[in-house]
DNA sequence: CTGAAAGCGCTTACAG
DNA sequence: CTGAAAGCGCTTACAG
């Protein structure tokens, strides 16, 4: 009386007896078919669906010191750029035919702005990568990832950083041009003949924000534009409300423009306006975003002109470069995503 | 002359050598480092600098048979829902100290209904986890994921279902009420005394829009609402426009409520009313949404009336089960959260 | 406190 | 076309 099968986690052995053959050939019809006689593949075939076999990955790995598979870390997700990226990433990958896997870091700058304890992943799930042995790592990254990069460069090949620049890196870089969201903005509203702006923004302390207020700055000086900048507590449209509630101007005026370092601050800015009506949007106040829902459907009452990031475009550049990064004698590249403005009624009206 | 140190992929071997120990001891310090002398461990983590060495998951993962991580699959990120159960899933695994690592399958039901070829790569990833041994597998769904779960049934302890309800299943499962959704939407009106409702949606192909209709009618039948089903293409706002423009009432007649099935489609008609000064929000056309920004911060000019989803709660119970499914001698739960209405503009005025 | 050795589940030349 | 055997990089009793 042989002992019972046990059939939770079957291995290849188990598939090899079931069959009658080794194991070299339960994994040779799985990795080469065409080597085996056709009645021997079916055999096989039969007794992996029988058992419920499912390869181990750890087997593979360890022996082929690859893992096809490709890691990308990302910060939290309440910021939708990183969720257009993640998309574009996952899109182009499935594509390509590659497998992607995502990790969430926590980090959020949102928190970040109001003091909250922050919880940042980023440099452990690098690690985790690396222990996996992925075939690339993909890092979308609010703030500089150098270190966590460098602890694992000796075990991942090619590495590509999203929405980070550093300086002389030793990866591939996809941006988007943070000067021209901000540039973008203040042309907007100066071609308007508008002559007159608040800058609403958080601090700089990400790279993104100190980029737009650099690039309105600049457009700015450049059109003759009066600008003011207003500090807010946070990303969120409150924080614009509380922020704005003391510095709308008295009606008749000179016009004025009210840019919001992100939509959900020009959002708080529209909700304060919605309660004076004796201020105009978009005769006696524009109002404008600078990161849209990157999707370019306009899903509000009044739309808002905004800047479009392109997120979607930013992931795939990404799932390029891997590839890219990967072919010998490459060069590392340093791809700066152009954005666009969609005008709205909240600047041109209807 | 001994051959030149290769930095690249050193493995414990190369560890142990470079400290003058055995790889065992290079294990154990990694593993259980009270077990080592004080000098030693140090010249071991001295080494491990050194050479950027990081342990291959693979080895560790073959012998202990897990591999300290969970893996979740989740559709495409379009629909808000998913990102904040990741989201949600995301925060209470890291307070928990777990791996969560996340796969896309790509599934996206605004393209399902547009009749747009579909990716869908959850079996797949499904058994991605399995291969990798993952120490759970969490899968979020608008589609019934049995047969991908049963294949990696053997390999696979404890699985969890989000967002979609198989009966009898052998599984945990993490659900919104989605009746209950349809039901708060017209409850809701219904005390603002309307009587006349048009619900704008996609036809049945998924779970949760069949589900929201079921409520809608059962409620709509309870409290005499006269009740109008608008099928649309898709679930964009450009739908609910479409699908609308030829039917909004004319003005003077009774008061209507327009429920879209998502936030979007409750948009699209927004979108379509701003141009229809003649039929007043909310005095004469109320409306609602059924899924909301999930967060809660009205992000909005006039602000929508919606059903709040309790996406961020459903990924952290799932974390829960994943734990509790572990347990020896668990039955299976089946989770059903509630939803609640958010209040807006839309429905009741400023 | 440390080392030698077995073994985890695969893949891959190599013989036959 | 198939099998026997080596080896991938770890961890873990077990000796000493």
């Amino acid at each position: 009386m042989s002992a019972p099968t046990n059939r939770a986690n079957p291995t290849i052995h188990a598939v090899a007896r079931a069959a009658g053959v080794s194991s070299g050939t339960v994994s040779n019809a799985l990795n080469h078919p065409a080597r085996l006689a056709p009645e021997t593949l079916e055999r096989v075939h039969d007794a992996i669906i029988d058992l419920g076999y499912i390869r181990s990955a750890a087997g593979r790995t360890l022996i082929r010191n690859r893992s096809d598979s490709l890691g990308l870390v990302m910060p939290d997700l309440v910021n939708v750029l990183f969720v257009e990226i993640a998309r574009g990433a996952q899109r182009s990958a499935s594509d390509q035919g590659k497998r992607l896997v995502t990790a969430n870091s926590g980090f959020n700058a949102h928190e970040l702005a109001a003091g909250a304890s922050q919880v940042d992943d980023q440099d452990e799930y690098l690690e985790y990568f690396a222990e996996a042995r992925a075939d690339g790592v993909l890092v979308a990254s609010m703030r500089d990832p150098s270190r966590g990069i460098d602890r694992i460069r000796n075990h991942v090949r090619p590495v590509v950083v999203i929405n980070y620049d550093v300086p002389n890196a030793d990866w591939c870089t996809v941006l988007m041009d943070n000067e021209q969201v901000g540039r973008a903005a203040i042309e907007h509203i100066a071609d308007l003949g508008i002559r007159r702006a608040y800058f609403v923004s958080i601090p700089d302390i990400v790279q993104p924000i100190a980029e737009r207020r650099r690039g309105v700055r600049a457009a700015a000086a450049a059109r003759g534009i009066h600008l003011t900048e207003i500090e807010t507590a946070g990303l969120f449209p409150e924080d614009s409300t509380a922020a704005l509630a003391g510095v709308l101007p008295e009606p008749g005026g000179e016009r004025l423009a009210i840019l919001g370092a992100n939509d959900r601050l020009a959002i708080g800015a529209l909700q304060l306006l919605r309660n004076r009506p004796d201020l105009r949007v978009p005769e006696d106040v524009a109002v404008l975003g600078m990161d849209g829902d990157h999707r370019d459907d306009g899903a509000d009452w009044i739309t808002l002109t905004s800047v479009v990031l392109p997120g979607q475009a930013m992931g795939a550049e990404a799932i390029r470069l891997i590839d890219a990064e990967a072919q010998p004698g490459h060069v590392h590249e340093r791809s700066v995503l152009p954005v666009r403005i969609r005008q709205g009624a909240s600047t041109i009206g209807r």
